[in-house]
DNA sequence: ATTCTTGCAAAGCCTTTGCAACTGC
DNA sequence: GCAGTTGCAAAGGCTTTGCAAGAAT
């Protein structure tokens, strides 16, 4: 469930490279955070930490789980990278170059479904406007039964049946 | 920012009760569980686990931590309270007996603030349509600095430059 | 050279859980 | 009296952090 992506002039690395130069105290650009970086980009999946440090240690990369989380913090704070809170952990999915969307998740299977709402960015900028409140970001999250699921227990249930 | 609430027959003592007696195996309503639906469905507030221990213990309660853990469990399950994914912890609100509604979160001094909105309502129905998804819940929390907030810091700021 | 990053293991934080004593029904 | 609840402390799961060694500018 992809939305096309938007076109930016920069690539995440790039601009992640001007992120660290603009910090009050430069920072670093190393080798194991442009890994990170080309290999979050190279995919559209959303993920967690765990998972990004077993995918990269399959894909033949060296990540330490210290770095990774580090890396994570700065990534967001670039604005290359999204948060999301979903149950006890955090989830990732790409922020820069990638429309604002919200989204559907499935409990079941885990699955993300993206969607955009013109409807919905209206009502928030009509109810910021009403309360005076100024909005740094919003989460959508739809929780329930992807279309799959809900056939699965369907078919589950009339076996039940039987 | 409180909502008017909802008209309800049944106390929130009197549906916790009934919950408790139609599970499978039937469970117990003690006196600690009695304490904590009064305590907490006296007040409307926004809470986390930690303030209700802390605010039950200055009022004169007695309560031990992994009680009050697994009573907020059955309370949300028994559809009283609704969970609060913020940030790592998680925070609870009255379920039972008020409208559903939406949240402002100011990240500078933590207030909640509620609205409804049809326009939202309608949209998440019309999306799982699309979708063909079975909604269980949803979460819409925007965050940023309520209009308090925001003056304080214009404040500041024009004082900065003084 | 200086200052930032890395990696390890340890600590932190919130929440859940094993178990023995206890209690509501 | 049986089955569920309590309370303690310990464990669990995720994330952050102190520190010494290493690397970037």
């Amino acid at each position: 469930m992809e939305l096309p992506a938007v076109t930016v002039s920069q690539s995440p690395e790039a601009k992640f490279r001007e992120y660290l130069a603009s910090r009050p105290r430069p920072q670093r650009f190393t080798d194991q955070q442009r890994d990170m970086v080309r290999f979050i980009f190279s995919q559209h999946h959303h993920f967690d930490a765990e998972q990004l440090i077993d995918d990269m240690k399959r894909a033949g990369f060296q990540v330490s789980r210290a770095t990774v989380y580090r890396t994570l913090n700065k990534l967001v704070d670039a604005g290359l990278l999204r948060r999301l809170e979903l149950g006890p952990r955090m989830y990732y999915e790409h922020d820069y170059g990638y429309p604002q969307h919200e989204h559907l998740h499935c409990e079941q299977c885990g699955k993300m479904i993206e969607f955009q709402s013109p409807a919905i960015e209206a009502t928030l900028r009509e109810v910021c406007r009403q309360h005076q409140f100024h909005a740094n970001g919003h989460t959508f999250i739809i929780r329930g039964t992807c279309a799959e699921c809900n056939r699965a227990r369907m078919t589950k249930r009339r076996l039940d049946l039987v």
